[in-house]
DNA sequence: GCGAATGTTCGCTT
DNA sequence: CAAGCGAACATTCG
């Protein structure tokens, strides 16, 4: 479901409304595959544990608990809701953290998502130490781009939704970012100029900071959209706009099939 | 009924 | 052998 951007918004929901509660009871509801290393551990762990804040890095969610730390990665559907005790839990819910006050739902219709529970000291198997650096970070530079992918023959939209490459991108943001860099998404990522990487370098945690802010949602809205209803479609200028007017040149947005992956892009303004 | 969907990993081919 | 590609995972929605 979620690219960075959302990623961040569910975060500091979850910041304000969980951090300094105690973890009481663990439920998992056909999560064998959802909840690492394993059941067992998983639940035992986490119990008696106080929330000390939050983090993000790339599309992974993590609460930092007292003696270790709760990662969440929700894939394409996966769906985390902090809710009153006894609320009534969304169909695919898989896990269910009951704390000292309220609870955290994780749910999820296609099961891809995952949670990890990992002690202090031991060694984080999330894939989180997989990835590159973060897009705000100031070594994701256009020079890094391009030393990193300027010799791929993958086509550039692939290389910025390599997540060891700069963490965070999806399919969304990717073609966001190309429009806005006038890239075609589908140029091989050694034809790619040292120029437009910077610009591509530059434009990225531009758009991502504006999509975060423009995706800023109150505990009551998340909830009220059952936390589904928080993404940025009114502001999104290519990605789900096939056939309707590029909004700077009037003409047809394109989709096309880059990386497996469906793609949107204007060929007037991306080159 | 068919195709596609905001993601990642695995295995096969080049 | 590294890189790259397609399939697989499971369900919903249009």
């Amino acid at each position: 479901m979620p690219e960075l951007p959302e990623v961040e918004s569910i975060r500091r929901v979850l910041h304000a409304r969980l951090t300094g509660r105690t973890v009481r009871k663990v439920r998992l509801i056909n999560a064998e595959a959802a909840a690492y290393p394993d059941a067992e551990e998983f639940c035992r762990g986490l119990v008696g544990r106080r929330v000390l804040g939050t983090h993000r890095r790339g599309k992974f969610l993590s609460l930092e608990l007292e003696g270790g730390t709760l990662t969440f990665h929700l894939r394409m559907t996966g769906c985390l809701l902090p809710v009153e005790s006894g609320f009534c839990p969304l169909k695919h819910t898989h896990i269910i953290i009951a704390f000292d006050e309220g609870e955290l739902h994780f749910s999820d219709p296609r099961r891809f998502g995952r949670a990890w529970f990992i002690r202090e000291g031991e060694p984080d198997v999330s894939g989180a130490e997989r990835l590159g650096p973060e897009p705000f970070d100031e070594a994701f530079t256009g020079e890094y781009l391009k030393g990193r992918v300027g010799g791929s023959s993958r086509a550039i939209k692939t290389c910025l939704m390599d997540q060891s490459v700069v963490a965070g991108i999806g399919n969304i943001y990717s073609d966001e970012i190309l429009f806005s860099a006038g890239v075609d998404p589908a140029r091989r990522a050694r034809d790619i100029g040292a120029d437009e990487y910077e610009r591509i370098a530059a434009l990225t945690p531009q758009r991502l900071r504006f999509f975060t802010e423009k995706n800023e949602i109150s505990y009551e809205d998340y909830i009220a959209g059952l936390g589904k209803d928080y993404r940025n479609t009114p502001y999104l200028q290519v990605y789900g706009r096939a056939g309707l007017p590029c909004e700077a040149c009037g003409g047809a947005l394109v989709r096309r099939v880059i990386g497996g992956r469906g793609s949107v892009y204007c060929p007037h303004c991306q080159k």
